[in-house]
DNA sequence: CTGTTAGCGCCTTCAC
DNA sequence: GTGAAGGCGCTAACAG
């Protein structure tokens, strides 16, 4: 037979179809015998329970979509890695999704989910796919949004708290010597792209300092060709706002010769691998990786649940410093449980 | 109404349920008119078509498993990249399943996969999963391993020629004054750890020179190891035998204070953005993994169409030296083609 | 070209 | 505790 279905196994045990059924879904009593003839012969017949007809029947999938910009960034490739434990560790599957960076994918991967009635979705959003977005949303699917949100969506979102960890990193740069700080700001497009520009201006504009700000995508690019308009700009000391960011500055930086951190006051962004190799370490901005994924997950745990969980939940970020030492004071989160690790 | 089905749309439209399905999937003829009054009905009421019922009646997902070690690898990341877009361009989507260098995860994401029946599968196996390989295979689900193969299991597969380029990099290590060559070689659990350390070798006893060998599972923290143990036998240039092992014996380098490829000659393996930060660039062993991805995708999609693609496919490496200058030629690959690119 | 009908494999009442 | 029957949403085979 070319693949069995419950019914064969019935058959196997001798039982009724539906008695299978509950022997091997655990829903519903059988008496203990029963059951040990059905696994039995399950096994017996290679017995692998068609996940679609499953779903069909009690319009539950068990499964949940992540959709992320690009798998290629280190920093979402670990947030997928999470996320996917933490899915799998409440029995659910996870379908990853990458956009490419490109908002017009993001929307078709949307389609896909939802024709595939996955129980819901976690999403880092594109500002620009509102509509799409609030259209998911009005028909009911469970959404979680990651790393970014777009505000006024009334959508529970797990986001970093930078404002510290930006006034620290101006502060830092600025006590070593920093008279004309440059800053890779990322996209208007997404959240954290306006409010780590808000922040970094907030945290200059106590200090009256001379600034120069490039715009960009958050994309490797970006970063190398700001970069290379911040020295002609003539700063002396550089943060940046993202991590993809942060690699094309640096690398702009070594093609001319000048080493980041030692022969430019420089601040990255993210803990990713890359940045391991650079000697000497970069000081970074460091978000709560493993606490937004985990965060994400419970969100849409909570609301498959039925709850409807609070909108915004912000894990603070840290500067890090070569030496260890994080001038971040942990207690400016809004988020008031301990984050998780395993 | 909470979900419209091919029910409502076809009240909404006029026609009956089996005129509307043959309109939304294109399968069938339809008047013109008529499927132009369904499209507009569907898009009214926003439908969306159940991916669920329509595989279990179809026996078709439309859908592919693609099963890597490790999402967080940046090789295995960019390979899930290339996959996920030509399959995207077949009509196919991807469901991505990071096993975490675990074999026991990989079997349960195997067993997924086939619950959700997928058409097909990709995966990079672990030689330990061969029972589990073999159960999918007799089961009739399409498969095909892509990076590495397990020999004798007649299943299509896709994966580097890299003895060229070993030879290569042997030579050129040897030509730049090499005596006591280390190299850090994969598992044996991999195909990919045994092929190439059976190329090197083969390329070091033409030439009689001494060294040392590492074993390691192509984890980071085994190449990070494996050097310090390669400093301490004394070697005085290095061979690397994946991207994963390059990264962590570049770092012990670093913390040694010794730059790769400057105070110490070093070829490292696979061309992953990490390195792209170092300084002095480092000579990499590259895979053609465009090419490796988008065959894999091809060899499935012949076995969806029913044919039987050869087993073997090997594309060709080749070693990169800082200049630019490849030593291989590319005409001792036994793959015909030439590589696409997009 | 269009309407009708019969399941795909499973879960879930409802009787017994 | 178990069996029988209905239906989830859709496609495919058959009439008309």
């Amino acid at each position: 037979m070319s693949r069995p279905t419950i019914k064969d196994i019935a058959a196997e045990a001798g039982v009724a179809l539906g008695t299978a059924s509950r022997a091997l879904s655990g829903n519903g009593s059988v008496a203990t015998e029963t059951r040990e003839r059905v696994l039995a012969a399950a096994e017996r017949l290679d017995f692998i329970p068609n996940a679609q007809a499953r779903a069909l029947r009690s319009e539950r999938t068990e499964t949940i979509g992540l959709l992320i910009p690009d798998v290629r960034n280190p920093f979402f490739a670990e947030l997928a890695h999470v996320v996917e434990r933490e899915a799998r560790s409440s029995g659910l599957s996870v379908v990853l999704c990458s956009a490419n960076e490109d908002p017009e994918l993001m929307r078709q991967y949307m389609l896909v989910l939802r024709q595939q009635r996955v129980d819901g979705i976690i999403v880092a959003p594109f500002s620009t796919a509102h509509d799409t977005l609030q259209a998911v949303k009005g028909a009911g699917m469970p959404l979680v949004f990651v790393d970014r949100t777009i505000p006024g969506m009334d959508v529970p979102a797990v986001v970093s708290d930078t404002g510290a960890a930006i006034r620290d990193a101006v502060h830092a740069l600025v006590s070593g010597g920093a008279q004309r700080l440059g800053f890779l700001s990322g996209p208007a497009q997404a959240s954290t792209g306006v409010e780590r520009l808000a922040e970094f201006t907030a945290a200059v504009e106590d200090i009256g300092i001379e600034t120069v700000v490039q715009h960009g995508d958050f994309q490797e690019e970006a970063g190398h060709d700001g970069m290379r308009a911040l020295l002609a700009a003539g700063v002396d000391a550089v943060l940046a706002a993202d991590s993809r960011m942060t690699l094309g500055a640096v690398r702009e930086c070594l093609e001319t010769g000048i080493v980041p951190a030692r022969d430019l006051p420089f601040i990255g962004f993210d803990d990713i691998a890359p940045f391991a190799l650079l000697q000497p370490p970069l000081p970074l901005i460091c978000q709560d990786l493993e606490g937004m994924a985990t965060t994400a997950v419970r969100l849409l745990n909570a609301q498959l649940r039925g709850e409807t969980p609070r909108t915004e939940h912000r894990l603070p970020a840290h500067l890090r410093l070569p030496t260890g030492e994080a001038l971040t004071n942990p207690s400016t989160s809004t988020e008031a449980e301990v984050p998780h690790h395993d």
